[in-house]
DNA sequence: CAACACAAAGTAG
DNA sequence: CTACTTTGTGTTG
């Protein structure tokens, strides 16, 4: 899986410039690190937009794609989560890849 | 086009 | 530490 293959993915969704640069900027996080919502945001090129990166998370078209559970806040603190097994099922997977 | 929603961040007390 | 304000983009009507 490369960034290319995750823009054709994309590609077949309706998503504007800001989904797009969020959904692979969340990609490029590393494995086993984690990343806040602003410095996603800041990744993505806006760094004022935080809440929206949440707001593209919670509609994530490629949820299993992209690791949107290692975005956090940058408190260190999870914060909430729309997936399976909310914030503690997060938890549960980074501290399954050493993220945490 | 306008109003509402959001898994935050920042600032003030 | 808690409470309030600010902020940017998406979605829906």
């Amino acid at each position: 899986m490369d960034r290319k293959t995750v823009l054709r993915k994309l590609g077949r969704y309706n998503l504007t410039g800001f989904q797009r640069k969020v959904l692979i900027a969340t990609f490029s996080i590393p494995k086993g690190q984690t990343r806040s919502y602003k410095q996603v945001a800041a990744m993505a090129g806006y760094p004022n937009a935080a809440r929206a990166v949440g707001s593209v998370m919670k509609m994530n078209p490629l949820a299993p794609t992209i690791p949107c559970h290692r975005v956090i806040k940058s408190s260190g603190e999870t914060g909430n989560y729309s997936g399976k097994g909310g914030k503690q099922g997060k938890v549960l997977m980074l501290k399954k890849e050493h993220a945490i």
